[in-house]
DNA sequence: CTGAATTCATGTCAATTATCATGATTGAAG
DNA sequence: CTTCAATCATGATAATTGACATGAATTCAG
């Protein structure tokens, strides 16, 4: 095997910096080279809650959420994530199964390495593993005080904050085809579906929202934000 | 300086095998030389959100409240910690500034530890490292977890859902003293004060608890496991 | 010890949200 | 293309929870 000859794109890997910014180029081929990229379609699921953790996986392009169900088989919404703010699951390094399913509300590309793999140079590479501490760390602030502001919200604004939410978070444009159905505001935010749907129809008689759909334009930005703040 | 003179009781420290079980004995003394104990007494800040983080701190012994304040003044509570499942804040590697504040709901023993210190030795020992890493995320899974399971019950289930946690979870008994008060469990669990004094008043007519002012006295626990579960 | 402040407690009424029912629309599978 | 299922939508009503008021009990500073 030459080494002059390995292909591994991983080099030019948007995320690089972010995972891998204090591995070696021996280190990085290693990984590499046991990579695996799958793409998932809209509504796959990617990992399911229960099963065994062997890989160790990463987003590199799409949108997926995070999701528990409950014992009468009703999911509920922990958070969404898109590249960056995925770095695996959260119990990698503390569970051996997953506690959460991850599935992908658009279509996504997940890069998958050996968890043993990385678990070896993590530790051997302790720069490296606190660099991963870090992301995991925010990712889990995000979702801690993401959960605080829905909490202390009513109905209106915590519709109110999922828009914006995707508006100002996830597409950065004041319309943006939702990637989830109603029912999933409802399991993110803990109201029912009903309510949900009612609150779309009031903000769009109120004229603060367009709807055709799942595509939402934000009509009345300052509005919205009034009503997710103080709604 | 002999360093056999060295006064290092971390050696003796129970907590010891938790945090430092990959820390080889001329780390551990480096570390511990420069540790110093603290004691709150409850109702004590030990750490206040928006303040620099310098420091990385263990709970010894006591038990911890994390908690944020609203805009309105208001606050909520995160998580409830007890030694061997808090480890400094979440967001010490994370962030340059504490998230939340922690303050002492029983007396409590802290440890502290110059923040840069453990870093340093956090940049040189990975398994040290994954070791910290793999107790920050088994506390926020938890903390993730618990918020799951309350956001999913209604009133009286969170109430009973507290009783239960406080019964099994820290005290071990059927019979406590609270250690907060009524509105910090309507904080906790995201209701308001009179409806968790109502809820308990009620849980007492009901003979499924019996109340001493904080003091408390799970009758039937078998009812209050149902409530939790099903109301 | 004492007055002030906070916590605990309970009742009433209003606001919020869930549940149930029903139908239109949309999307997927054959 | 058609059929079935899921989603979206709206109304009516019930259940849940919050807000306000009021007073007793407890805690705490001086």
């Amino acid at each position: 095997m030459n080494s002059g000859n390995i292909k591994c794109d991983c080099e030019d890997c948007k995320l690089k910096s972010l995972f891998f910014s204090h591995v070696t180029v021996d280190e990085l081929i290693d990984i590499c080279e046991i990579k695996e990229e799958r793409t998932y379609f809209k509504g796959d699921i990617i990992t399911k809650e229960g099963d065994s953790i062997n890989e160790f996986l990463y987003l590199k392009e799409g949108l997926v959420k995070l999701s528990k169900s409950t014992d009468e088989g009703k999911d509920q919404i922990i958070s969404f994530s898109k590249p960056f703010d995925f770095v695996s699951l959260l119990s990698v390094f503390s569970s051996d199964t997953y506690q959460y399913s991850v599935s992908a509300i658009e279509d996504s590309h997940v890069c998958i390495l050996d968890l043993n793999v990385v678990k070896n140079h993590a530790r051997q590479n302790a720069l490296f593993t606190m660099d991963l501490m870090k992301r995991v760390s925010e990712a889990t602030d995000k979702i801690v005080l993401d959960n605080l502001e829905i909490r202390r919200k009513h109905l209106k604004g915590r519709v109110a904050h999922v828009l914006l939410y995707f508006a100002n978070y996830i597409y950065m444009k004041e319309e943006f085809e939702l990637p989830i159905s109603r029912r999933e505001i409802a399991e993110y935010i803990g109201m029912t579906t009903e309510n949900v749907i009612r609150t779309l129809s009031e903000f769009r008689k109120d004229k603060i929202i367009k709807i055709f759909g799942k595509y939402i334009q934000i009509a009345d930005k300052k509005r919205l934000e009034n009503i997710s703040e103080f709604g």
